[in-house]
DNA sequence: ATTCGGGCTGAAACGTGTTTCAATTGTGCC
DNA sequence: GGCACAATTGAAACACGTTTCAGCCCGAAT
């Protein structure tokens, strides 16, 4: 996770993710946080406003996660269907791995908090990232695995950000119980086959 | 508000519309709720298993709110894509009307629980219908303005869900400030031309 | 070493969603 | 009328997010 987190902050998070996984989002007792992590309640409320910026944090830890699977084992395929494909199947893979842990910290980002619009906005930024690598079959790395931006043109963020639009009502029906994971791809595959249709440089 | 739906019940709903327009989903208290409505707690707990549950009742009964004004003044214009945008327009304007009362329900809406998912599942079959008649620009009518279903072909099914699914990602993103109403509509108009470019019968 | 200030602690308190329960009321049935 | 039964009531209790506060600890500045 990010650069700058301090001892402290760290097992907080690393509790409240610990704590989600086993029991999702009301497993979270943020009494039960503080006593896990040596750390009076207070200083939890120094750190983090509320329950959700917590679990918002949690969510950064996990995508900076997902990032470095990403960026180890980037999806090929012949299409950009593919590809983008391949990235969400990357995701899913994570997801189930600890379903738990995700609808908690899908129910924290959807609490609708303004406060953490900020927070939404990088996560967004993120995601778009990789799926304009997945489009572009190339995958641009700095240091250490990070990321770089990779100035997408506004054909491919117009892409970017419709699929990730899709992806995110998807997970929430997912989160919701409306499909399960298999009927999820589906959708997300025929929507982004619409999307990539939609977007085919004028012929 | 759908048909069956008892006096007292229906003072509740009604209730909670108010509270929730004055103040949000915190404004939404149950204690004041009963008081208002006149009605024990318990009572209340008998009719509606939790907060989420009573104000996706009321998103029922706003819901069939739009259809009556949909059906009323359907949304013209020369294209699909006009027509659908015309009927996001009238759903803007619907929710700017009463902006507390929406980021309400979609808060409620998107608490993930799972014993919500039938209401949910309903709640985008009535949107995708009305997306649907949108893009044939036939809105047909049983009696009392209800609307028909008018089975919709797999490509219409496809695209109405695909644009539902972006719609709902917007709306989130405008509930939590991360994009004001005209470029919520911007967004939603350029994603639309991709999909419905993308899904244009074979030429 | 002393002092200062900020963060930490422990514990209590508050607000609100949710549950529980005994007593009451209303309603259809004999 | 009297009865059974379910819904309603009023009030209390519980759980958990959040706030508050008095006292303590520790490192920096003097």
């Amino acid at each position: 996770m990010p650069e700058a987190m301090e001892e402290r902050s760290r097992r907080i998070v690393e509790t409240a993710i610990e704590l989600a996984e086993q029991g999702g989002f009301e497993a979270v007792r943020l009494r039960d946080v503080a006593a896990h992590s040596q750390v009076a309640l207070g200083t939890l409320y120094r750190r983090f406003r509320s329950k959700e910026e917590l679990l918002v944090a949690a969510l950064e830890f996990e995508v900076t996660n997902l990032e470095q699977r990403f960026s180890v084992r980037p999806p090929g395929g012949e299409s950009e269907l593919d590809r983008v494909m391949g990235f969400f199947d990357l995701v899913v893979r994570g997801l189930l791995r600890r379903q738990n842990l995700a609808r908690a910290l899908l129910k924290a980002v959807s609490s609708g908090d303004p406060e953490l619009t900020q927070k939404m906005a990088a996560y967004h930024f993120h995601i778009e990232r990789m799926l304009v690598m997945a489009l572009r079959d190339d995958v641009t790395r700095c240091a250490q695995g990070k990321l770089m931006d990779p100035a997408p043109c506004p054909r491919e963020s117009q892409i970017a950000e419709t699929l990730n639009q899709i992806w995110y009502a998807l997970l929430m029906g997912w989160a919701g119980g409306v499909h399960g994971e298999s009927s999820m791809l589906d959708k997300m595959r025929s929507s982004a086959q619409l999307v990539l249709r939609g977007s085919s440089p004028v012929v």
